[in-house]
DNA sequence: ATTGTGACCCTTC
DNA sequence: TGAAGGGCCACAA
């Protein structure tokens, strides 16, 4: 298994979340097939391109919390985008009910 | 080889 | 809810 092939599927994985629903980090790693994983999926979303078409936005903490301090520009970013397709936060985080399970890819 | 650092997570208290 | 402690593992210094 490279890298190259790892976030290959991470990134196909979270691009199979549906519009209007997120699934956490560690979620994301056990969908790709690499349970206790999360920190990686982190890694490899950081590597994205600012103008990249992956939905990154729909991957949050396993708390419903943003990965992003308030104060980060990424933390505004991916709040609009979510409530653009009407996830809405309870405070800080966004309610279990925005989970999704995904599908096996 | 060792150490510090993360877009993380889980169990306990 | 929130903090603490332990796991996890690639990467840079």
């Amino acid at each position: 298994m490279t890298a190259g092939e790892f976030s290959a599927v991470v990134l196909a994985t979270v691009q199979a979340i549906p519009a209007g629903s997120v699934m956490a980090y560690g979620m994301v790693a056990q969908m790709a097939g690499f349970p206790g994983r999360a920190r990686h999926v982190g890694r490899v979303l950081a590597g994205l391109p600012a103008d990249s078409s992956i939905p990154w936005h729909r991957v949050v903490r396993a708390d419903g919390h943003l990965a992003f301090a308030e104060t980060d520009r990424n933390f505004r970013r991916q709040k609009r985008a979510l409530a653009a397709e009407g996830v809405r936060f309870h405070g800080r985080r966004v309610p279990a009910r925005y989970f999704t399970a995904g599908v096996p890819v």
